[in-house]
Order: C-alpha cells, then sequence, then structure tokens
DNA sequence: ACCGTATATATGAATATCCGTATATTGTGC
DNA sequence: GCACAATATACGGATATTCATATATACGGT
C-alpha cells in the first residue's frame, strides 16, 4: 500500500529533518543537509536516496554537487501532510536550530536557494 | 522526536487501514475491526495498543467491548494530516472495501457508532 | 593524467518491527 | 463459582531498518 510506505519515510529522523529543510528552503546539495544536520555524509546520502526513490523528492546534478527538491508531482494530499507538519515543526527543536546551522554554513554552493 | 513517532505509527497497512475505519465511523470495538480488516484478534489489539501508547487513539470500555477512537486532543498539525490521508485513501483500495465488510458485519454491538 | 572535493554504494553488525501461537485477563450470565 | 466471549499480553522467530566504516564513482582544476 503506498500510503504507508509515504508515512515509513517521513518515520525518520534525519529524513524528516532533510524534508523539513528541504520545503523552507526549495533546494539543497548533500553538502549542505550534512552541514545543516550534523549527520555524516553517507547517513544523508542514503537517507536521502531512500526519499527519492519513494518519490518523494527529485535530485539534479549541477557540477559535482547534486540538488535536492521536493517533488512538484507529489500528490495532493502528500503535500498536505508535508505542509501541516513543517508548518507546526518549524518554530520547533531541532527543525529551528537546523535551519540556523543552514544559515550559518560558510562557503554554501552558490545555486538557486529560492524558497 | 515527536513528529517522527507519530509517521511511524501511520506506516503500518493495518493500524492505518483501523485509523481510516476509526475516523470514518467514528467509534469501533476490536472485534469490529477484527471483521472489517481481516485480520487476526491479537494482531488488531496489539496495532490498536500501539496507537492508544502514542497517543493517537482513547480507549472506552463498556462491557466486555473496549472502543477506540481517535483523540479528541490531537494536535492540530496531526489532525490534518490524518484528514488529508483518509480523504485521498477513502475512495481506494482497501479501504472502500474494508467499510463494506464492516458494513456486512452480523451482530455487531449496538454501542454509539456516530461519525 | 593526477589530485581533491562531492556524492553514492557495499558490507556486516546492532537494533527494531512484525508476526502467529499460546496464554492471561476481564467481564457477563447463569 | 463456572463457562463463555472479548480483549490483552508474553514469547520466539523472521524480517526490516539503521548505522558506521570502508570503498567506489563522478566531476573540476591543474
Amino acid at each position: 500500500m503506498q500510503y504507508s510506505q509515504f508515512f515509513q519515510l517521513l518515520s525518520d529522523d534525519t529524513r524528516l529533518r532533510s524534508l523539513v529543510l528541504l520545503q523552507q528552503e526549495g533546494e539543497l546539495c548533500v553538502c549542505e543537509l550534512v552541514h545543516a544536520l550534523g549527520v555524516i555524509q553517507p547517513k544523508a546520502s542514503r537517507h536521502l536516496a531512500a526519499l527519492r526513490d519513494g518519490g518523494v523528492v527529485t535530485d539534479r546534478r549541477s557540477g559535482q554537487w547534486v540538488y535536492y527538491r521536493i517533488d512538484i508531482d507529489l500528490p495532493t494530499w502528500a503535500r498536505q501532510v508535508i505542509d501541516a507538519t513543517v508548518g507546526e515543526a518549524a518554530s520547533r527543536e531541532p527543525f529551528v536550530n537546523d535551519r540556523a546551522e543552514l544559515a550559518e554554513m560558510p562557503g554554501r554552493p552558490g545555486a538557486a536557494r529560492c524558497a
């Protein structure tokens, strides 16, 4: 059943924190997520791959960097789930701190960081 | 983190199908869920206990029966997640069939089955 | 071609989850 | 108190998830 699979992807802290940041920032590369979340690179990469394989995010290569964003073609209900969650989580830890860590990251690649 | 825990509870088919039925019917006893989902009793009971321990549903004893319903005090965002999901899932399998099986169940206990 | 950076994947271990069976608990009616 | 129905829990076993380490791949600059 596709529904429970979607929720399974949201049931891990690293994946959920990544999704919240992606929803807030629009697009992020792996190294930005590694810095913001304070996790090692293989861990971030693995969870992003899971989100991509599940159709929740898409990736785009630009030079050495791979940028991830939430899939534009996500079904309406799934988008609503993410919206409701991020709306609540945005003002709570650890999500507030994740965003602060991202903002303080030096030498971020200069890709489009539109919301 | 409470958010990922909530999603973990929605990431199992049996629990999600139970929640959809509870959202639609308002209140159901274990034996009704056993019949509607076509699962054995310990399985239904175990998953309902997980939902109760996670604060997603509440239980109420009435004679031999224990009735479950979605917790009225669920945070707004969690309620929105369930609403969006049930709104979409209600017209799809296996949720349609679950409800049909429940409607055809003989000898249902005569408790409040309000929406 | 070589080196450094960014990202992905393979591997094995630790842990968590889910299951069916068996059994315990609780309540009802006699 | 006894029999029965509804529900809950204990127990192992099977499977899935997550992790860190190590390694592989891809790209840019020189």
